[in-house]
DNA sequence: ATCAGCATGTAAGGCGTTACATGATTCA
DNA sequence: TGAATCATGTAACGCCTTACATGCTGAT
């Protein structure tokens, strides 16, 4: 029950359900995960290679044609390693918003630029909402499977937040607005 | 312009309104600042070195007694790169939930661990909601500064998806449980 | 032909955390 | 006197990002 690192869980999460390549791999993070977490081919094809190394995967190759494509499967012991991991009820959950920063220490700048740095990230969080109702939707076209629901509970945590995000930006944009306003009227 | 560390950037804002010691620039990010952004001294000393060899802040001794307290101060050359960054439009805002993870390879695991995982989220969310609106009220009473409103903006974004997170754990435990239902019923 | 996408991997560097090391002061 | 807090710093390690290097395949 060695510290894992939470990319192999990942891996051995995607694992859990279907055979894949570690490019594979990269593009589910890079789906519907990846606005909580993150991955990169550094840091997967290494991850791949320790994990196969502790018996936690196994690699067969699964070139049609020649080329050395490897699809992993997931062991017993990688399943069970899965398993601790949720058992395990510490989780790390952290955010590190720089727009935030940048808000905070708005005193350092003029309001405009404030409102400048709430819009963009405005836009932002606007494009990313509406891939995640585009996953919602897919999801409810879908049949319903066993782990269904579990995706359906991480995207609409996703667009709960987004859509608690965007009132925040009318509402701080329209509050540096009005003090911009009190205090032209006052001069 | 050089791409500067986020770290640098926390400091300078910190000490473009008051001076500091790097055990005071240390309490003040524990403070309203940690749930969006985190710092440690492995990260803060070395930082107010690089700072001060690149005179964007000058230390000087503030030593009442002897020991070898060290106050910063901003210096122009320091308050022109927190300008700049401001200005910068781009920002990094990452979210990391290793809860989330384990909600989404739930199936993995049984359904009440996934309850369970989610309801220690939601202690954890409970009780940085309560410090927060602690900081509210504080401010509230507090006569308002020209900085107060940018403070009071990223508090109340940390309340604002706080909120959001505890109105989707209840969701989610009752789809949960709902679901063990349904599949008791059937049997 | 050429470009996008599939596919695997390595290397350097950046940044941060944790633990360690040290010592003074203040308050009970 | 002992514990908590003030105060500064270093060292090792971990983990991830970015960029690089390489080559095949399929569609236009």
């Amino acid at each position: 029950m060695a510290r894992e690192k939470k990319i192999d869980m990942v891996i051995l999460g995607l694992l859990s359900h279907e055979d894949l390549t570690g490019y594979d791999i990269k593009k589910r993070i890079d789906g519907a995960i990846s606005f909580f977490w993150k991955g990169s081919f550094g840091n997967i094809y290494p991850a791949l290679k320790e994990l196969e190394d502790g018996k936690l995967i196994t690699a067969k190759d699964a070139s049609e044609d020649g080329r050395g494509k490897k699809a992993y499967q997931i062991t017993q012991k990688g399943r069970e390693a899965l398993g601790d991991w949720l058992l395990d009820e510490q989780a790390s959950n952290e955010i590190r918003y720089e727009t935030l920063l940048k808000i905070f220490f708005g005193g350092a700048g003029s309001r405009q630029i404030s409102v400048h740095n709430i819009e963009v990230f405005e836009r932002k969080v606007q494009d990313d909402l509406k891939m995640l109702n585009d996953y919602c939707a897919a999801l409810e076209k879908d049949p319903a499977n066993e782990d269904h629901m579990y995706y359906y509970l991480t995207v609409s945590f996703g667009i709960e937040t987004y859509k608690a995000y965007l009132a925040w930006c009318s509402k701080a944009k329209k509050m540096i607005r009005q003090q911009m306003q009190d205090e032209e009227e006052s001069r």
